[in-house]
DNA sequence: TATTCATATGAACAATGATTCATATGAAAC
DNA sequence: GTTTCATATGAATCATTGTTCATATGAATA
């Protein structure tokens, strides 16, 4: 953690300094939080790690529905897995996540 | 600017705290940022201020997709306006714009 | 090896959404 | 008041995408 990573000024220019073409990666990843069902998996894996059945089970979803939605994330480098037996065990790729939906948290309740 | 207002801790529980309807309105909120033209449209405008006009030739695109899209980004308080005679100016509406962008950025290039 | 359990995946379908076209509103200029 | 300029908006269209259903893969167990 360094100190005040994301302070305005450091913004301003992270921002200005982005290519245009960066623009559609970046619509692209959002895209992957723009949809209720990511965001409820990753909230829950953000309590703890989960295999597919017991995601299925806490969102009360169909099992193949989940799964669908759990590549586009592994695609999205949110969600890693590991093997276990016959299951897959998800949990939250990084700390990004976190901030990510914190800071629109943020914007919401304001 | 609070000192470390986005540590660890602090995110940790924001998201551990929030209801699980909100996760439908973050998605919404989201889903704004998750397309193209309107990421477009709020990096014009981070460089400063524009009418609609002004905007649609630095995206090269119809005057009415641009305003279809400022409508959408209005209505999630992205984006202001002022009116000026028979121009409408719009700037960005506040700072979470820029620190959800940036934050959108670090993971992208990580 | 056959069966069962856990997950992944392809195809089909339905819904959502972005763009275009045409037109409406509304303010300035003539 | 009429024409022009700037913006907004409704309807139609086309593309994208989330879910379901059916099935495939693959590991454990009998």
């Amino acid at each position: 953690m360094t100190e005040d990573k994301f302070n305005n000024r450091r913004i301003e220019h992270m921002i200005a300094d982005m290519p245009e073409n960066e623009l559609s990666d970046l619509a692209d990843l959002f895209k992957v939080f723009g949809d209720s069902t990511r965001l409820r998996i990753l909230y829950s894996l953000f309590k703890g790690e989960k295999n597919v059945t017991e995601i299925s089970e806490d969102l009360a979803m169909g099992q193949s529905a989940v799964s669908h939605q759990l590549r586009v994330l592994r695609a999205n480098k949110l969600v890693s897995l590991r093997r276990e037996g016959k299951s897959s065990i998800y949990f939250l790729a990084d700390d990004h996540v976190k901030t990510i939906i914190a800071m629109g948290k943020e914007h919401i309740e304001e």
